[in-house]
DNA sequence: GGTATAGGACTTACGCTGTAAGGGAAACGA
DNA sequence: TCGTTTCCCTTACAGCGTAAGTCCTATACC
């Protein structure tokens, strides 16, 4: 009797478990052996389907950047830039391990051409500049993996905010950190809720540059 | 006659060691063992000054978070908060492993808490609310390490983008990505740097904010 | 001065990592 | 039928962080 049929590995099949196993264990869990044991297979095996472990990380990133719903080149800019802002800190939420790859390494996989030229073609469109729509994809998209990377590198949780203000507000030096202290006993009493906030700063870049459209 | 008698170690010289090896040869070059050989002993004997590599990177990370300017609590919020803002962006170009550290653990050393309170300082008493002080900062903190991040991934140097550009020219498929086409052979022919401009993303931040000031 | 004590550096060893090198069986094309 | 190719395998290596235990030396005290 041969053994079980198994679909056999392919690059695909491999870059997928690679990410669902980041997902669930985090990057640091992601080693070729353990990846080959999710895939019933051994680690050397995974070199057919990948050249090393930079390039899986590569396509796990790629793999990532095409959930991201992309801006429509015609209608509202401000929208459709502000939907692919969201989107992208959504799937970014979604794969917590993203963002340090995203920034880390250089990533010119297709998702990521498409998902840059979209960008600058929605922007192009809207009436701005070649230099402002440049400029102004890196500012959002500066945004977009700065301030998920600050969120994400938080132990707590924002529903336990308060809780966890209350437990380290008596340790905190008021006399040296005036300011931390302050804000901190405001979350603590429930008067701020000190949860960060995406759409804030996306705001600010979204209606610096609608000035700047105006102004050109 | 007894051996050279040698500096001993402290904990501070190992951080200094360890951020110096980390500016020359690179994160990935720092090792226990790397770094204790610079220091001329085994690598477990930094053991005795640091808990673990962990602790270690910590320690660096305050040491070079301590070397940006703090904004100044009175006077013109904006050029304080820009200043801060220059100043930050230098340092982690200095110290071009820093922001990847910065961004994927939590910090709380004791110059980072000086540099969060200075800064929340420095909104509120520019007027702003706790709650704007509070996002403001992070929107901020979100673009410079975003975008110091961003431009440190790139393997090409901003003088060399125009002759990069004209050699990658010919291998992007005008069809697929007709903007970042565009875009490139602009760069290639001269007529854009291509050049990524932190204060361009700063400034509209900053903008941002100021309108917040007055509509309040 | 002699002795106890503590601290700092050492050696050894373990389990983990990515991956180079090559073997062996099964499937496929001529 | 016989290569040839394709996959997966085993083995091995150098490097990693660090736990555990040893030894030397500089200081503190009687």
């Amino acid at each position: 009797m041969p053994p079980a049929a198994r679909t056999p590995l392919t690059r695909d099949r491999v870059l997928r478990a690679a990410v669902r196993l980041a997902d669930k264990h985090g990057l640091e869990a992601l080693s070729m052996r353990h990846l080959a044991a999710t895939l019933k297979v051994e680690a050397m095996s995974l070199y057919h389907h990948v050249a090393s472990k930079d390039e899986l990380l590569d396509g796990m990133v790629d793999l990532v950047i095409g959930e991201i719903e992309l801006p429509s080149a015609t209608g509202d800019w401000r929208r459709a830039i502000r939907g692919r802002a969201t989107s992208a800190h959504t799937v970014m939420l979604r794969h917590p391990w993203a963002p340090l790859l995203l920034v880390s390494r250089i990533n010119v996989g297709s998702n990521m051409m498409r998902y840059i030229d979209a960008t600058l073609g929605c922007l192009r469109n809207a009436g701005f500049t070649w230099l402002q729509a440049d400029r102004g994809w890196h500012a959002i998209d500066s945004h977009i993996y700065g301030f998920t990377l600050h969120m994400l590198s938080s132990p707590i949780k924002p529903e336990e905010y308060p809780s966890a203000a209350a437990q380290y507000l008596p340790m905190l030096p008021a006399k040296t950190y005036p300011n931390m202290y302050a804000l901190t006993k405001l979350v603590a009493e429930g008067k701020h809720d000190g949860k960060e906030d995406f759409a804030f700063g996306l705001e600010l870049i979204l209606s610096g540059l609608a000035q700047l459209r105006k102004k050109r």
